[in-house]
DNA sequence: GCACGAATAGAATATTTATTCCATTAATGT
DNA sequence: ACATTAATGGAATAAATATTCTATTCGTGC
């Protein structure tokens, strides 16, 4: 059997698995992944629960193992099992550790980022207005064109919701601003407006959202503030408050009810189009 | 048998232990005081490991976990395994049972990324490996430019990050593809590059990883596996696990994450310059 | 010192879990 | 298209591990 030294430290293994990964076969290769994405499972799981989830039988997993260079999964286990305890400390232990190592250090920044994020979604599970987020899929499932715009801080907010709706097969524009083209035009009737915008709100999103409801277009706005300029442009508001750190924001919230909007406009979609 | 309700997390674990391990007989309490001092191995050891380390005989160490509330041992492991994975397999159960309910109304699937993102923000927190962060920071704050590059899934991330070093004055480039020109030659020595991808990776991201790397430029590479494709150029490697929920993700881990490193460049170069 | 109940050790058993084996299927080269 | 080899799935087997049971020991009150 492929005896090569198996290897004893998380390291060697990582290297070992981006190694072999490449030249293995399909059910192996689906393990290599699996193992991965959840190195931290393998300690305490079972090898049944590390195949299905790997989507592969036992057996497979086990050649997966001898493959890395272990015996079989006991052998591998055990090398994970042993270097488990550093990795112990649960969540407010570690956040705490974190914090403790100095106010700018990157571990404390990212301890407050970590729990500005946390907040923030919190926030937003008890916050948002469910009847608008539920008029706001209706409405975009029905657009035959969905335009999405966001500048600056906005930007990659509206890129995932771009990314989305195309994973989705979903018709949508991300006005990005390249090259200043503004192709406002592409607006056509039924189409509907994806407007995100957060203060110091751009002018060239207010612009667009205006634009669009002027020509009768429907506006869906995910903002700050449930009072900022789109007001005037009757849009459907789904506003947001993000937690600060500083000067800046983690946009977790904000992703997330972006994504949850797409998908959901997804789901209506495909809901219409079988039930017809 | 004592079947007070069994405790369902480690606060309730310890209390009880504190409670009752005062009237305890000699054995039972040997038991209880190796599990105080060594709760972490729990997990990854079995009822013959224990007992041999709490210098008692394996029934004994069964009865110790029945007068903790729990069925067994077994019992007990599972709450210790299961705190520690983080209720990620319970979690993909629940993602079924979502799914076979037919529940994708909006409210649901918010509540579902809302749920996605903060368990990604405490595995975050417990998983990030601090040395490679700070490593990154030194790296980033004496580059006389930084290049970021991510598409897909990873574009809204890499913009972002463009976005915090352009508000705090830091020399940034975002290879954003836009008409395919690929400005790899404005890489020039000292650059530093940031790639971001997550599988399928990215051949364009990779490719600009390689390119700079073949150059002598650092790479630092943010991705969802510490074994990718990124391995082979030598980057300083920040690995951050996402939930999914079906076939998206929230990035609230990613993009906090990211935003960490950036404003801690910026903390960062702050201080040197004001050292000088 | 004796009787009684609680506590314990150790072996016996039940259960779970890893591992192997082989028939079947897919891939590869001729 | 055929032969040959590699890969896979699933059931059978082996090993490890938890759990229970019982005889024995230990401590306590009388």
């Amino acid at each position: 059997m492929s005896d090569q030294t198996a290897p004893v430290s998380l390291e060697e293994f990582n290297h070992r698995l981006a190694e072999i990964s490449e030249t293995m076969p399909k059910r192996l290769r689906q393990c290599a992944e699996f193992v991965a994405q959840n190195t931290d499972r393998i300690a305490v799981s079972t090898v049944a629960e590390l195949s299905a989830g790997a989507g592969v039988q036992p057996s497979a997993f086990m050649r997966f193992c001898q493959l890395m260079g272990f015996a079989g999964f006991s052998d591998m286990q055990r090398m994970f099992r042993e270097t488990y305890a550093q990795k112990w400390p649960d969540y407010a232990t570690r956040l705490e550790n974190l914090r403790a190592t100095g106010d700018d250090s990157p571990s404390a920044l990212l301890a407050e980022f970590v729990e500005a994020g946390r907040l923030s979604l919190e926030n937003l599970a008890t916050t948002v207005d469910l009847e608008t987020l539920e008029t706001a899929v209706n409405v975009l499932a029905a657009a035959p064109m969905i335009h999405v715009v966001g500048f600056r801080r906005a930007f990659p907010v509206a890129s995932y919701l771009s990314y989305a709706f195309e994973k989705m097969d979903i018709a949508a524009v991300l006005h990005d601003g390249v090259g200043n083209l503004n192709p406002r035009h592409a607006i056509r009737n039924g189409d509907v407006v994806i407007a995100i915008t957060f203060a110091p709100y751009s002018q060239e999103t207010i612009d667009l959202a205006a634009y669009a409801h002027a020509k009768g277009n429907k506006v869906i706005a995910i903002s700050d503030a449930p009072s900022g300029p789109m007001r005037k442009t009757d849009a459907l508001m789904l506003s947001v408050s993000e937690v600060d750190v500083g000067a800046f924001r983690a946009l977790s919230a904000t992703i997330s009810l972006a994504i949850a909007l797409a998908v959901s406009v997804g789901a209506k979609r495909d809901k219409l189009e079988n039930g017809k």
